[in-house]
DNA sequence: TACAGGAATTGTAGCGCTACAAAATTCAGT
DNA sequence: ACTGAATTTTGTAGCGCTACAATTCCTGTA
């Protein structure tokens, strides 16, 4: 039988030293600033760390030295395939930097603030989180710590700093595309219930963009959230109800636009030319069925390079609180409108 | 202009202790072994952290006391919904067992030794990781710091532990379902490169269970990984090429299934009379489309609270090495079978 | 050969916390 | 009031590492 865990005599940096015939503090400044070290006594200290297989302990180094090299996330949920691409484009910015990133999932606020408060506890040199609906006292602590935050998906007023584009923008760059395709009675799915911010800016901007063009703004449709390809069916049924002549649709995500094609489908309605369908996030589904859906990339990869850079020019010194970065959007124009 | 981070007067625990009156030990008590400190004196503490922001520094606590309450696991991709689920499990589960879960992706088998890197640096409780491929050297450094790690979605031979459910076991029980619908033509299709362990193991199964009944065995096509939906209908149109009279297929995910129910459509195919399909993964696109697809969920939640369950008993001394669970699968049947 | 000046190396002290043991306080039962 | 035990509180030492200053080692030049 094995001993347990805490039993193994722990590799140190003491113990590398004794090994590689040299002061623990030779050990660390090779890890930490190789270039102060002889290039041979380097290679010894390398030696021997390989061979004792020795791993700098974080947690010493972050408490001796007052920092740290980890970057901690909060992602409200990893179903969805846009913040897949911003996790990856953290991911690539940390290593680049020399930094870790390490992530929570939190899908309300009261998980978002847990770990906010775990990421603090282990005293992380930044924090990204998504969205600009926190918890009062989560804010009031990173406020009070100081760690530089980035909000992201956001576009403005941020309490640290932010990173994301404007949904109401890019809500009338799809309208305007539809109505350049032609379409005349436009329908809006949204979400019901206590959404966040970055979906209900869209609803003003819907009914501003029709407005103006003295077009009925009213055709609104809210579904539930946990409905998935199942909203899209509800919300065209919903919205036909409204007004029967419906020939645009603008959905919340791909997979609502993709239920509604689905639907379209089952009716024998031809997709644009009976209904446009305008999809919003580039899922990979967005590509692939048939029709192809048009819809709305939000480059989500470099919105999350940006994040981490952003914490990292900061705790360099550079950066300003109140910075607010946007990476903008992208129609990617397919078949469906 | 605020100033830097680092310029802030950290909060510490000498600080709380001064505020309330107390010693620093009370303090590290309240928190830690709170029934060993009167009520009273309980309540003052709490109120001076509360007051003054304090978060325990993770770092300085866990060099102290040589224990950590982070459990770290290594994800290979958010993009499937099922480790959406085996990460909700893990939550749930650490919620439960007053730990912290952190999380890192990684696609290769070089980013997986990273990410243990990070997680044995930080000095994590014990690690999570997915599969039983992984670079020798990482396996090596697990061994020597005795860490207790995880391996999921895998059934059998763990360095450390394991849990999951038999790939072979599954893909016998669903070519068992074809049969029984009256399949004699059944095709797979599996991915090709080099795709781990427990997608190649379902290849042997698939030929045992036909070769047994004396049907063909060899309506077998390999698809990239990376072509997601699209890599249905190359596989239809494949398979259809080596017996055009296929009237049953097997599918890695239900991604390239629901691919390969679009190519039906399109064909005019009828699903499950002309052609029945079988998904894998149960995810939310499973039953969502028409027809609803039967498939094959791998109770990925169970496998996450029992990962960390397996953790945090061996680090209470309880739990083998070698210590394999199996929390088995369940066949959903729905339209398309 | 001596020595300034840079390169490389090494003690010292302490980061914030906790294990442990010792000390102080409270309490029950005479 | 007094005692022994239980409860609560508190020093002490040290976890593994790094900032910083001090020291030692080199090199080239006078």
């Amino acid at each position: 039988m094995s001993k347990a865990y805490e039993e193994k005599t722990p590799v140190t940096m003491q113990s590398v030293a004794v090994m590689a015939g040299v002061s623990p503090m030779t050990v660390s400044n090779t890890f930490r600033y190789p270039e102060r070290v002889h290039a041979e006594t380097r290679r010894k200290v390398l030696l021997a760390a390989a061979e004792l297989g020795y791993i700098p302990n974080h947690a010493a180094g972050n408490l001796a030295s007052g920092q740290s090299r980890v970057i901690g996330a909060v992602i409200p949920s990893i179903k969805n395939s846009s913040f897949y691409k911003y996790v990856r484009g953290m991911q690539e910015a940390v290593a680049d930097l020399g930094y870790e990133l390490i992530l929570k999932l939190a899908d309300t606020q009261q998980q978002e603030a847990a770990a906010i408060q775990t990421f603090i506890g282990l005293r992380v040199a930044g924090i990204t989180l998504v969205g600009d609906e926190h918890e009062k006292d989560a804010v009031e602590l990173l406020r009070k710590t100081g760690v530089p935050v980035v909000e992201s998906w956001v576009h403005h007023a941020p309490f640290d700093m932010a990173v994301g584009y404007s949904s109401a923008e890019a809500t009338q760059a799809m309208i305007a595309l539809l109505l350049e395709a032609g379409c005349r009675r436009i329908g809006f799915v949204g979400y019901g219930g206590s959404v966040s911010h970055r979906f209900r800016e869209r609803v003003p901007a819907f009914e501003a963009s029709l407005k103006a063009r003295g077009l009925r703004s009213d055709l609104i449709y809210l579904v539930d959230e946990a409905d998935g390809f199942g909203a899209g069916p509800k919300a065209l049924e919903g919205l036909c109800g409204m007004d029967p002549a419906l020939d645009g649709l603008l959905c919340p995500t791909d997979i609502i636009a993709a239920g509604v094609l689905f639907e379209c489908s089952r009716r024998g309605w031809k997709v644009p030319e009976r209904l446009a369908v305008a999809g919003w996030g580039d899922y990979e589904i967005a590509s692939e069925i048939t029709p192809r859906l048009t819809t709305l990339q939000p480059n989500a990869e470099d919105m999350g390079r940006h994040a981490i850079r952003m914490i990292v020019e900061r705790v360099r010194g550079a950066g300003e609180p109140g910075h607010v970065r946007n990476t903008g959007f992208q129609i990617v124009r397919r078949d469906s409108i």
